[in-house]
DNA sequence: GACGCTTGTCAACAGGCGTTGACAAAGCCA
DNA sequence: TGGCTTTGTCAACGCCTGTTGACAAGCGTC
C-alpha cells in the first residue's frame, strides 16, 4: 500500500522492501518484462534507489533468487508421502505456495538471455543439486532430473494453458491421482 | 551467408528466407531477445523491409510460429511405439528435429509478456487440442495435458542443465528407457 | 545551532527498440 | 527512351530502458 507524503527514512525496511517486490515481481513476469521502475512504484520510492541498494539489476534478481527457499523446502516430509504431496501442491497450490516462487522465478526468465546464466547456476545449486542428493540410490542423476523436469513441466503446461488447466476440479483431482504415483515411482527408484 | 553487393530483387525469396530466419531466431532466443534487426542481418536485409512484409514483429512472431509443423508430427507413427520414439526425440535429438521446432519457439518466449497470449493460443490450437483428440479415451484431456507436459517438462529441464542433460551416453539411454514407459503408460490410458 | 552522514528524489544520459516515410535503383511495358 | 511499379536502403522518429550524479531533507552528534 503506498501511502501519502514522503517515505519515513529506515534503510533496512526499505531494502527488504524493495527485495519483496522484485520477488513477487520476477516471479511473475520475465526478466525483460519487469523493470526497475515497475518495482520502485510498487514499493513507492524512486527506481534510483535500487540501484544504489543492490548495484544492478542482475544484482537484485540474483538477491531475489537466493532470498527464496531453495527446492530442499520440497523435499521436507515423509519421503513415502512425496508423489502426493507434491502431486497436490503443482496441480492444487500453483500460485499461493512460497515454496514454488524461486521455481516461479526460473521459469518465468529461463528463455531470456540476460538471466539464463544466472537461472541456470541456481538451478543447478539450489534445486537439481539438493534433489539428486536426497533421492540418492541407483541412477539417482537420471531420476532427478526426470523428477524435476516433471514438476518444471507441468507448471509450463499450466502456464501455456493460460494460467491454469483448464479443467473442472474432479479432473484435476485425476491429474494428482496419476501423477502421484509417477513422482513417487521415480522417487522410490 | 552474406553475399557482397545489393540483394537480388525476389520478393517471394526474400520473404521466404526472412521467414525462416525469423523461425530460428525465436526457437534459439525469447521474443524480447530477438531484435528486428538481428533478423534482418542474418538474411542480409535491411530491417525496414522485415516491416513492410510482414506488419509487425507481432505478425513476425505468428508467421513464424505458424510455418512449423505442429504437434500433430509428433503424433505420426504407431500408437504403441509413441513412448520409445519422443522419449529417445527428446533425449538424443533435442535440437536438430524440426518437429519440435514449434514448441522450441512457444518455451523460449512463454515468459514474456508480449507474447504469451500468440503463445497460449497457438498452444492450445496446435498442441494441447490434436494431442488430446488423438489419445482419446477416457480422461482424454488429463492425459494429454500430463504427456505435454512432461515433454515441454524435459525440454526446460535440459536448458535448465545448461543446453544439456549434463549426462553421459549411459545415463541418456537410463533417461531414455524410463521415461519412454512413463509416456506410453499415459498413452494406454 | 551547525556539522556530517544517511536516505531518498529528480533530471538527465546513452543506448536500444520497432516503426515510418522519403529516397534510390531495378525491371517491365509502351 | 520515358514512365511506372516493385524491391530494397537509409535516416530518423518517439519511446522505453538501466544507470548516474547532483541535489534536498531527515537525523544524530558535537
Amino acid at each position: 500500500m503506498l501511502c501519502p507524503g514522503p517515505r519515513p527514512r529506515n534503510a533496512a525496511a526499505t531494502r527488504t522492501a524493495i527485495l519483496e517486490a522484485a520477488r513477487d515481481r520476477f516471479a511473475a513476469e520475465s526478466y525483460d518484462d519487469v523493470g526497475m521502475r515497475d518495482i520502485a512504484r510498487d514499493v513507492g520510492v524512486d527506481a534510483a534507489l535500487i540501484s544504489r541498494y543492490f548495484g544492478s539489476k542482475d544484482d537484485l534478481f540474483l538477491a531475489a533468487l537466493d532470498s527464496c527457499s531453495d527446492g530442499s523446502t520440497l523435499m521436507s516430509g515423509d519421503k513415502s508421502e512425496f508423489g502426493r504431496r507434491v502431486a497436490h501442491e503443482i496441480v492444487f497450490e500453483p500460485k499461493k505456495d512460497e515454496k514454488l516462487k524461486g521455481m516461479a522465478i526460473m521459469l518465468r526468465s529461463i528463455g531470456s538471455n540476460k538471466a539464463a546464466e544466472m537461472v541456470q547456476n541456481t538451478c543447478t545449486a539450489r534445486f537439481f543439486g539438493p534433489l539428486e542428493e536426497w533421492i540418492s540410490g541407483p541412477d539417482a542423476r537420471v531420476r532427478a532430473r526426470l523428477l524435476a523436469g516433471f514438476i518444471m513441466g507441468m507448471s509450463v503446461s499450466r502456464e501455456l494453458g493460460g494460467g491454469s488447466f483448464n479443467i473442472d476440479q474432479a479432473d484435476c483431482e485425476k491429474m494428482r491421482d496419476r501423477l502421484a504415483p509417477i513422482l513417487q515411482g521415480l522417487i522410490d527408484g
